[in-house]
DNA sequence: AACTCCTACGTCAACGTTGACGTAACCGCC
DNA sequence: GGCGGTTACGTCAACGTTGACGTAGGAGTT
């Protein structure tokens, strides 16, 4: 076993000393740029390859004018919720081919930590922040913004000034999904929402009262269950609607795990062929369910890419006016969305 | 709205001379070494703070005698796997509590991307590695290795010596698996299995194979499907399987995409009900089908913060004898795995 | 009173790299 | 053959920080 831990890393110095040329010359090779003749590179290279240097990027963006460190760093609140990985992996993607890599960090919905991960970003000179949680108050984020860091937000505008965010149609598809059972005939149909202070959730609650209008019904207040944090919350909930005098023949559930929990309880007091139900956003296997889940589907590698093309851009100096990119979400019919009320 | 971007960002230098103190005791202070009195550590607090100086991580680790990052590099193969996702977030939040944050990167399961993510990695000085995705020959694993960068390897066992690596109880599991379905009298059992390079797919294998002789039951060959690379070749290949002569009446998947596959079939032949189903790796919302699927899951959690635990002891200069660290994991039973054989 | 020791600072150089600039050699051209 | 231009290098300092070391002043010891 080769114990190289404690061997120090080679250096353009030492490339230099064995090519028999400047440091500087070195970095010409190194860089590509001009100004090195071909005989004299094939010994730069040769040697690099001989003493297995790899140049330091710390050092070298130090140095530099632009100061990049090549890294953008991107929060998330929990990478086990489907949407934040597929969110990752879509950043990561596209920063990767821009020879950019991603500095994670889950902030796991807690202000304190964000604030701290948003310090340990800055602290290493990361060149922008892709920013994909905030529930509350922007306080931190908008401090990193004043101090110049390029964001982006992804799934919810900027309460300041001067930053991108990207989203999905969250009303207008919510709206889409409650014309689409009002279609069906229903006319009981109930709103089960994550919590309030996400903008998320308002935005998907005023596409419901858009949809109730839209096709002439009234809103029963009763039928509007929210701050529904997870999918036991959202089971209770769905419980109590079912426990009503006159309980709804078709459900809109605003976000993933509120669907879970809420098709959990239909399954349990087996309702779940004799309801409808459309939930926001999709979730593996919902086409595996009996029914298969009808849903609305945000485009995740669309908002990704266009999220971290955004923060590219910025990185790389534009200084466009500041974008609120909307991506196109889609209605995913598989048979739970699709039942009529029974008569 | 700030247009904060062009201002330069202040240093040292700047805390320094605000506090009329020289930038060595600007050092101190921010550091919180001795040899500051409390007076002038007041002021240059102050100072920092008026300005909103933020230490330079890369300058300092440049400089520093231990030339740390506190940072480490995270591969994966694709997150959109919900176990990759998972252990990302658990080696996060290990390394999160240590200071230390991660550079995440998807190779895709390709060889030149990994190696190409590995450059990065180095290239930006990361303290450690977690490679949590390999298939085929790690040369460039061992290359990088043998430049001394600590590595811990997830799921697999490397081929080189001198480093740790953290798995699950693949072959024990598989086989308790195995007898779990022996002992409700199924003797026509199943083996599904993903791409037979990976040392897992073997591992699992061969505890299927211990598993069939410990009940005295003789191996079908043809009841065993391996190479089954994402859920619609599972799903082929379960097709053929129940296009037998004398099909199986239990199936043991060893991979979750593999149990996707299986589970779309057997619903789509309306077997789901009949034939005996256990998965290994648990997957979401495997309970909410119907019949909730028996599997056995892996301590993901644990697997995660037990190789964040090792590099970071790694990269603390422990030297002891490398290791191979093995998390049990358990079997979940939800039903799909207890139906008894139809006689 | 002379000494050692300690504390609280400061000075300087170096980490690995690159921007700015210098220079020697060579080219073409009137 | 002298001039301007280009090419292929080299030299030097600086990016922001910290390790090594220096020093002035006060406290404690003999």
């Amino acid at each position: 076993m080769d114990r190289a831990a404690d061997r120090r890393e080679p250096t353009m110095r030492d490339v230099a000393a064995l090519a028999k040329v400047s440091t500087k010359t070195v970095s010409r090779v190194i860089n590509g740029l001009p100004g090195a003749g071909a005989e004299v590179a094939d010994r730069v290279r040769a040697a690099a390859r001989t003493l297995g240097y790899r140049p330091n990027l710390t050092a070298s963006s130090l140095r530099r004018s632009d100061r990049r460190s090549a890294t953008i760093g991107v929060l998330f609140e929990d990478l086990s919720n489907p949407f934040d990985a597929a969110l990752l992996r879509a950043v990561e993607d596209r920063a990767r081919h821009a020879g950019v890599l991603v500095l994670a960090g889950s902030s796991e919905d807690d202000h304190t930590l964000q604030r701290e991960l948003l310090v340990s970003l800055s602290t290493r000179r990361v060149d922008g922040v892709v920013v994909m949680a905030v529930g509350g108050h922007q306080d931190a984020l908008q401090q990193e913004r004043d101090r110049g860091t390029p964001m982006v937000l992804v799934d919810r505008p900027p309460t300041f000034g001067g930053t991108d965010c990207v989203t999905t149609t969250n009303r207008d598809s919510s709206r889409d999904a409650v014309l689409h059972l009002a279609a069906l005939g229903h006319r009981d149909i109930a709103f089960l929402g994550d919590r309030r202070t996400l903008w998320t959730s308002q935005e998907r609650y005023t596409g419901y009262l858009e949809g109730l209008a839209q096709a002439g019904l009234t809103l029963r207040d009763e039928l509007v269950r929210t701050d529904l944090h997870g999918a036991d919350l959202a089971e209770t909930a769905t419980g109590a609607l079912f426990d009503l005098d006159r309980p709804p023949t078709a459900v809109f559930t605003a976000q993933n795990l509120v669907t879970v929990g809420a098709m959990r309880l239909l399954r349990a007091r087996d309702l779940h062929r004799r309801v409808a139900v459309i939930g926001f956003d999709d979730f593996p296997l919902a086409d595996m369910l009996d029914p298969g889940i009808t849903v609305v589907r945000q485009d995740v590698p669309g908002i990704g890419r266009r999220a971290a093309e955004l923060i590219l851009a910025r990185i790389d100096g534009d200084t466009s006016p500041p974008v609120h990119a909307v991506v196109p979400a889609a209605l995913v019919r598989r048979g739970s969305g699709e039942i009529a009320p029974v008569s």
